[in-house]
DNA sequence: AAATAGCACGAACGGTCGTTCTTTTAATTT
DNA sequence: AAATTAAAAGAACGACCGTTCGTGCTATTT
């Protein structure tokens, strides 16, 4: 029923405008950009329509509710970590190479800023731990993929003769773990490659205490030039940037 | 001038209330913890005011803006952290004592949840990096505190002889660091406090690494059954709940 | 050509937020 | 005893929040 009288009929404009066009992607997008820059529960509709240049209601068309939003947010940010950083790992060589190559993997994507404030996950995950639902669920299952990774690469190593068998295994992962952890929070902090460098030196420091048949002496400086070397050229400009200028979409 | 007719005097109550008589110190406690739990930025006046019994415009006598207040918040936190981690690690001896010290100290206030959620400015330092303002520049100085702490034990070790002087200091810092707050991370998640003893460990093989002196081979699991041992005793209750119990605050 | 379906819009809702203002009460000072 | 002061209450404000609704475009399907 065409209602002539109707409001919005008297505020018609010209019509021509080009009505954009925007897909869940686009959004989901922008708005792990802003939930990364303010965090997540700080995330207004507002904002996040205003960002991409259309409306709070216009949102409801691709999100029932904002929970399904914010679980939408996560879910892509795994996409991304996964992309960048697990994937590599898994099609490496198992052992201390494929451990080499995560460490790497995931620095890369510290300095490249893929997220603007490190790595996502760390960001949002004490954020959710305190906030039940399937956004929480979803980060809980990926830090449990990422420590039982580090894991492997350890157990592989001792399989392959390259680690010693008498090691805690766990131990070795938290020590890890805490190298890259901690780099993605100073390297956010101060915003100095720095911060990389020494998570990187730290894992190796980790690497020879329990490899076996390393001279122990005086071997902690070179060693991984070739192997996981191919990685340190010039750093692309961040996934989510470059993601979203190919859509055109103008995100400040 | 006396209005006998005024709104507030027709719903006059019995007038025997015990008028609770709040202080800043009793609402920046409460404040503080809230805090730890939802984050600076999450705490809403109106929770605050009905967390200790009062109300929101009541909270004005003692702060003039919510900056103001969110700023006494982090003083306070930071006053709480020196007292449990800072002061005792100044009164032990130099060197690798003291590095034991103040390691010890910060598990020790993560297993007790000094603040429920973890180190208190950990958690707010991410959080205010992007906020400017007089509470960032407070977090700011803590850390620098911190870091300039743990060097000052590795130096000082250096001088006494009891740790080898051709280290990167900036990475032995770095990688201390990395153990301690990495275990406050994971301690958050799991609630488990193997993540504190592995924190624990992962120091001592730093230590074990960079000492004079001391049998590289096979020594890598007792040899602290005593300095650091008198700490391990039962722990008692979170500092800010004692101290709002005994100032007669129930919180929830 | 007509009907349909998917996007996106503006307006409006009830609720909560930080903040201000006025008033009341209790304690202290004069 | 009167006056002053500080602490706290309560009501109200404008702004913003997530959400809903009715409507209008535009492209696809019938």
């Amino acid at each position: 029923m065409p209602n002539p009288l109707s409001k919005a009929n008297l505020q018609k404009k010209n019509a021509t405008q080009p009505k954009a066009q925007f897909g869940r992607a686009a959004i989901l997008l922008a708005a792990v950009k802003l939930a990364a820059l303010k965090g997540l529960a700080n995330i207004s509709l507002g904002d996040l329509a205003a960002e991409i240049g259309m409306s709070k209601s216009g949102l409801y068309a691709h999100f029932e509710t904002r929970e399904e939003l914010e679980a939408a947010i996560v879910e892509t940010a795994i996409t991304i970590l996964d992309q960048e950083v697990l994937q590599p790992a898994f099609k490496a060589r198992p052992g201390i190479e494929r451990l080499r190559v995560v460490t790497n993997a995931f620095l890369s994507y510290l300095e490249r800023k893929v997220f603007p404030r490190g790595c996502f996950i760390a960001a949002v995950s004490l954020e959710l731990e305190s906030r039940p639902g399937a956004a929480c669920d979803l980060v809980a299952g990926a830090l449990d993929q990422w420590v039982a990774l580090l894991r492997q690469c350890i157990v592989e190593g001792q399989d392959l003769g390259e680690i010693t068998p008498n090691i805690e295994v766990t131990q070795v992962v938290f020590e890890i773990q805490a190298m890259l952890f901690t780099s993605n929070f100073l390297f956010v902090m101060s915003d100095n490659v720095v911060q990389l460098t020494q998570a990187r030196a730290g894992v190796e420091n980790v690497v020879t205490r329990i490899a076996i048949g390393s001279d122990p002496k005086k071997n902690r400086s070179k060693k991984n030039e070739r192997r996981s070397g191919p990685r340190r050229k010039a750093a692309p400009p961040a996934l989510i940037d470059a993601v979203v200028a190919s859509r055109g979409i103008t995100p400040d």
